[in-house]
DNA sequence: TAGAGTAACTTAACACTGTTAACCTACCTG
DNA sequence: CAGGTAGGTTAACAGTGTTAAGTTACTCTA
């Protein structure tokens, strides 16, 4: 029976889950295997946590903080908003391949869990939404529009970036398909249908 | 204990766990519910089926039939390829949103089924992105080009589909975005990227 | 200092899940 | 009539989330 000097076991609980989480996925992510890991029983979870729902919720949060961080970081890094909506698509992308237990919680599982997903979690989520929206307001050839169409727009360029995520890393797009060249060409099909006229610099690979 | 006169318990099986499917969800398609409708006991279904995964598979294969019906439907009813292609986009969204837990089976379940899916099913699915693909060959302006590369434009389509349809059946589209704006969007999206001067009816809802 | 209260954690149990092994029974065949 | 087998069954295993009840051990108060 181990004791947290610290902050106690709220936060070794959900170490251990996210450590869980992204060594093992989240098929192994349950009560009992987090608990044996950090060796209390099972139902010591339920003293920190209401279900497990809400301790997922803990880690869509952090996931969804971590994608901001790269969206943020890519979003700083270029000058032009043209470069920076591709950097930013390139970020998540990225997120998405990289960290696919996060992905699957944030995006992909099932909605039981987001149904009662608090609402102060769903903000920082369009955050993320919102970084994109305004790289597509600024970027735009003729003049700024409405403000809820720029963020309509990102919406759609979320989409279409969602699709090639869990679609490629599901393995379900046909193995004659190349994945960079999919993902490149999504690039180019975002900026395209946006009017933006930065190119992409041709796949190589 | 009902016996079936005609095929036997197999057919029966399939059409219990396409109907508990349709009404009660993914979610509840558990073996003993399966067969708790049927009258059997549990086990009876694994001399129909080696294991939940290729019952799944048979279900997730009529799924794939009934989008390909809809897909071509909605392509023999067009003449000019641009309105083809229009129509598949919408038949398949709406199929999405109207049999979500055959898209559910189909391209959202974790890929632990997809890894035995069979090859010749595998085939099968491949025929709604060729038809795809057809259509976005014939309506090119710039003549014809590489089989291949209207293949890859077709998954970039199904790329922006599956994304808007997961997204907003998942409910995870912020409440601000109307839907049908979306969708609609992601239309004239796919047109304008892949050079189609086919506009889209302005929505009007 | 004794007693009460409570915080922190445990075990046992419930109702599920997919799946396997062993069994039973009725029928068909040599 | 004996044997094999097709087509079912029950019991069980290992796992899941979750709840109820029980057990410590520490702290605060009269």
């Amino acid at each position: 029976m181990p004791e947290t000097v610290e902050n106690g076991l709220q936060r070794l609980i959900l170490d251990t889950a996210r450590q869980l989480l992204t060594t093992t996925g989240y098929a192994q992510l349950s009560m009992r295997n987090i608990a044996k890991t950090i060796g209390y029983s099972a139902t010591s979870i339920y003293l920190y946590f209401e279900n497990k729902d809400e301790l997922v919720h803990a880690l869509i949060d952090e996931g969804v903080d971590l994608l901001h961080e790269r969206l943020v970081e890519a979003n700083d890094s270029c000058a032009t908003p043209q470069d920076r909506l591709l950097a930013m698509c390139r970020a998540y992308v990225t997120f998405g391949f990289e960290r696919p237990e996060y992905y699957e919680i944030m995006y992909v599982l099932h909605p039981e869990y987001i149904k009662r997903y608090p609402a102060e979690k769903y903000r920082k989520a369009r955050r993320n939404l919102e970084l994109i929206g305004a790289a597509i307001e600024e970027g735009r050839d003729d003049g700024p529009s409405a403000d809820i169409d720029s963020f309509l727009a990102a919406n759609l360029v979320w989409t279409q970036l969602h699709g090639v995520v869990t679609l490629l890393s599901s393995e379900r797009v046909d193995k004659r398909i190349d994945p960079d060249r999919l993902i490149e060409g999504a690039y180019q099909h975002i900026l395209r249908s946006l009017g933006i006229k930065g190119e992409v610099v041709e796949e190589k690979s």
